[in-house]
DNA sequence: GTGTTGACCACAG
DNA sequence: GCTGTGGCCAACA
């Protein structure tokens, strides 16, 4: 069974650290795919490890929470508790924008 | 196999 | 800052 590009976004999404957010372009890059941020939402829209994968960690390049299944609000409030302080429904990916490793 | 949809991004005006 | 256009990817009908 062949790791899929999904189980690639699941993989990525489940190490983002806590307090800390990511956006979708940046797991594309890690994918070597930065062109298609939409692939990386299918993949967390279907989400399939919901609890396993922080999918609230995850927001739009923009620092918007963007959307999710159980509603953006849900996402923002949970995202606060882990320290990511929120603005305006948006999110300062300046100091929580996580990044992934990406190997030259 | 084709067409449409989707939690998107970048650029131009 | 917003709108419109073009683009890639995966999954579903």
């Amino acid at each position: 069974m062949s790791i899929t590009f999904a189980q690639k976004v699941y993989a990525l999404t489940r190490r983002i650290p806590k307090g800390k957010v990511t956006t979708y372009s940046a797991i594309a890059k890690a994918l070597k795919i930065k062109w298609s941020a939409r692939a990386v939402g299918n993949a967390l829209n279907k989400n399939p490890f919901a609890p396993k994968v922080p999918c609230h960690r995850v927001v739009r390049a923009s620092g918007e929470v963007g959307g999710f299944a159980s509603g953006p609000k849900r996402k923002q409030a949970m995202l606060k508790k882990e320290g990511v302080i929120i603005t305006q429904g948006r999110i300062d990916l300046n100091k929580y924008g996580y990044q992934f490793k990406i190997k030259s």
